[in-house]
DNA sequence: GTCAATATTATTGTATGACAGCCTGTTCGT
DNA sequence: ACGAACAGGCTGTCATACAATAATATTGAC
């Protein structure tokens, strides 16, 4: 047994998914902006078999829009969605949360901890990009602990519409201070194995998250520069 | 003005995964089994282009499995997996029934009392078909009247898996009669606006909706048969 | 006769080219 | 200036092709 495979190796539509989901996440291609498919495949040297069915993918997740006859978009959330999102996005997190309490071990709370400690340093010195990395670790090691691949995968898609708003932390610098203080009370529970009061605290801070971010989109509508 | 379309008209590929799911949903394609291109479009009398793009959209509701070089089977669903998307149901309807009783009309109500009406007449004589009818009109309704389309998607997406089991309320006699009876409760509850209970009690109806489709999956898993 | 090596086949994964149909913007006629 | 014909771009769908891979059948050794 030379090696062993874990980890299945991507297809040239996953790769493609991923690089068109990266380019979504990451505001290079902002809300609204058509995804042209012949662009698309000159970008990244692949088919349009390939980008068509990567598309479909992505449409599903909810970071595309697909315009019939017009084709895709950069998703455009609306309040009224990032409402839906965070709601549900409140309970899916309330459970990830109390299914970590439940089954983590000592290693996996220790490691969330460590990513915590990361996440709260890298916010002190300015660079909100990897701010934004170490809190996406801190996520993959809650959702790995909770054992629960179902609501691991709907909550990354979650996050990944929350990312599109992009109005959350990066505009309010307090805002991102509350919610690292908010996280840390969290932490604690976790480490306490308080379920309920973990379950609470996070529900608590999603609240806050959202209040900020609809506040924002308010601004942002408001706004006619967009 | 002569006409004001809402409802987009489908696309070949929307109604080509339409089929796939409802064959899915109705068992009529069995958990395990291979869905092998050629044979889709030569059922469907569509090219391959739209199989595979239907096959994409269905891969992501977690219906349909990819082995990789081997193409789709019908999602075989684990014990493990089960218990996943009940957490994850019994998180999303409670939300999902809080909204309603927050946001439904009076109408809507009514409406949801009328379908459940017809689902426990129906459950009276046999046929197991209208009664499973009966129920998606029934949380058609509910998942409307909550005026949240995330949860209201995911819900839907989590609905098929569940069918997918197909264990849990054909299985056994006794169960549908009692699933009947909590739901009755959860009406009341609903038409009494009170929220709270109507959350609780639905926690717990789906609880037991677990326990009975996890015992049916354990003696399934033990039984050689399959 | 059994097991390993090899050939065969079936099917996916991806690319290419084609074309009708739908939007959009433009030009043209009046 | 206003609406109608026109043109271009893009999507939606199909057909075809072919390498890569997994499953199956076949051969051959012992």
């Amino acid at each position: 047994m030379e090696e062993m495979r874990v980890v299945a190796q991507p297809n040239l539509r996953e790769l493609v998914a991923g690089r068109i989901r990266q380019a979504i996440s990451s505001g290079r291609f902002k809300p609204g902006q058509r995804l042209i498919e012949r662009e698309l495949c000159e970008m990244l040297g692949v088919s349009r078999t390939s980008v068509r069915e990567a598309l479909r993918e992505i449409e599903s997740e909810g970071l595309v829009t697909n315009l019939p006859n017009r084709g895709p978009i950069v998703a455009m959330v609306s309040r009224e969605t990032a409402e839906s999102i965070y709601q549900v996005r409140m309970s899916l997190e309330g459970l990830a949360v109390r299914l970590f309490v439940q089954r983590a071990s000592d290693e996996e709370v220790q490691a969330l901890a460590l990513a915590f400690k990361t996440m709260s340093s890298t916010r002190a010195r300015g660079s909100s990009l990897t701010y934004l990395d170490a809190k996406s670790a801190f996520y993959r090691i809650l959702l790995d602990g909770c054992r629960n691949t179902v609501v691991s995968e709907m909550l990354k898609s979650i996050h990944n519409r929350v990312h599109l708003l992009r109005v959350t932390s990066l505009s309010q610098k307090d805002r991102i201070r509350a919610s690292t203080e908010e996280m840390r009370h969290i932490l604690d529970a976790i480490v306490g194995r308080d379920e309920q009061k973990a379950v609470k605290l996070m529900e608590q801070h999603l609240e806050n998250a959202a209040s900020a971010a609809l506040a924002a989109i308010d601004a942002r509508d408001a706004n006619p520069a967009g």
